[in-house]
DNA sequence: AATGAATGAGTATTCATTCAT
DNA sequence: GATGAATGAATACTCATTCAT
């Protein structure tokens, strides 16, 4: 489904792909929307209750950070049907996505954004950034590596991205060595 | 048609919207996916070539990159509705969006890229990060902040996320100040 | 329907007389030319059933021949509107009348091509002719009478030219008596 | 044009195979139809033209049946798309078929008509025999040699038919030799 | 609870025709 | 007379949804 779009997926297409009948679907589902929804916040639920589960013994807020990329990355870089629609379906239904940001992701962003408070309070961080600012600037930057790897031949580990990334990020663009001089 | 969605957007009411007949769109696009992707390419050219025209005139490396940033979320930012086929429409069409990704979007990419390798060249930009990693991640920022921007009320103005989303950037969030310590 | 040609009837108006929904047409035929053609081959197929069954009874050969030219002219003669499906429509659609000549077609001609031979067999119809040839004459013979009616305003009954038809053909235009002389 | 039937050659493409403008085509035809229905009348002019200037210098009533016959397929044979159009598209449009069959075509059928009956007096043909009917009964079985050719791969002369069916229908399908005996 | 046949609203696209130049 | 850009009516087909079984 997530190949052609969901648009471009009859629920019939679905309802076959499930053993069942057309008209079984909407015994569950309002209507073909409210299908898309609640599969979307479910798979996020389970995301967020696995996600906090191993967050909860990482003791440094830093690394609570680095986890909550890595597994942000490795969920969606372990099925890249689940990936697409996460990147591509999701913010094309606006109404989805508008729902979707004010309910299950602001909960998942909260966690984010609550590190960085903690690591600012541990003074690992920079009292100066807003945590919720930066905890958009740390996501998009993910968004952006997710949806690169959907878009491409998918020829490497979506994880791979998050090192790399979290070194710009924590540590910045620039070069202090120079600036230091 | 930004409001509703490029697919609930009837050929027979962007017609009336430009004025002319149902038939007339189709003297001049081959069908009603060539008119978005051409619309989207005419825009970007003019995004690009108005952009370059400034970023040349802009001496520092840094202050190119801060540019860029401040080009990308002005242009944006100036009409929601495009801001919206950018940021919404654009990615729902696989197909386009890899063509656009490739093409356009590439070229517009290369750009921010050899600003940043030439800023690393300058020393001013840690050598040790990639060029087009870090274009990524920089992008990723803008993208989200604009992508959050349509998602909202928008109540504020969208270039305004330019300056802080550098400052972590190009700073990094993590605290010197302690971590010198 | 056959009033004003296949083409010129709207798949709505066929559901609206089958009773049924436009949609619903999709779920027995693939398309529009999918529907004259199952239609018209099922037609074709009840045809020779039937015309067999009495065929099989008629033991001259001659006799076949004549009851073959009968049933057929009998067969166009009792619905206008199927005999204009089969004169004016069937041979529009080139693609239609190729597949039909070479299927459905064949086989209604074979019958009337091997009771010529079969009566050539008997003595009763020249060695000389070439029994196909000769099939093709009479039913060109058929065919413009069924023609003709069909564009006529029908103010006789079709299947009785039949008789006459089959003088000319049988017993030829060239007058015996003078030529004897 | 003739490949693709009238109906699925637009306005256009006549204009252009003309080498004219779209809009020329109205200064000459009142509408596509009238294009097509003058196109044929014309031809058919010709060909009664032609052919009556070479059956006024036949002076047997047989023989002029004859080269009816013979000038009749070598005409439509001479041209593929013409055969095409005359075969195929005159009967589709039933209102032109009509129309044309009570014009320009019993112009073209009463001369067949009036040899049938001149032969008659002559004592070449049967008396007892319809020279209406009997024309109609010639030109159906001419009409079939015509239309199998242009449905066929075309790899004989269409004129060539023309003697057998003659054969045919002038001397019957009946043996002699054992309707004597 | 489950089915799947039937529904019918909704839309991109074509193309004969017009008319200002 | 000639043009060809613009028109807009007309229609096959899809598919989410329903509901009798």
């Amino acid at each position: 489904m997530a190949r052609n779009g969901f648009d471009r997926t009859t629920v019939s297409q679905i309802a076959k792909a499930a053993g069942v009948a057309d008209g079984t679907i909407y015994l569950y589902f309002q209507n073909k929307d409210d299908l898309l929804q609640k599969t979307i916040d479910d798979i996020t639920d389970s995301f967020i209750q696995e996600g906090l589960a191993i967050l909860e013994r990482t003791a440094s807020p830093i690394d609570r950070i680095r986890k909550f990329a890595e597994l942000h990355l490795a969920n969606l870089g372990a099925d890249e049907n689940l990936a697409c629609i996460f990147q591509i379906e999701l913010r094309h239904n606006m109404r989805l996505m508008r729902e979707f940001s004010q309910k299950k992701l602001r909960k998942y962003f909260s966690y984010l954004e609550s590190y960085i408070r903690q690591a600012q309070e541990e003074g690992y961080i920079r009292k100066s950034l807003t945590p919720w600012l930066t905890a958009k600037i740390l996501f998009g930057a993910l968004d952006e590596a997710a949806t690169n790897w959907v878009l491409s031949n998918r020829d490497y580990k979506l994880e791979d991205m998050a090192a790399p990334t979290l070194d710009v990020l924590l540590n910045g663009m620039v070069d202090r060595t120079y600036a230091a001089s």
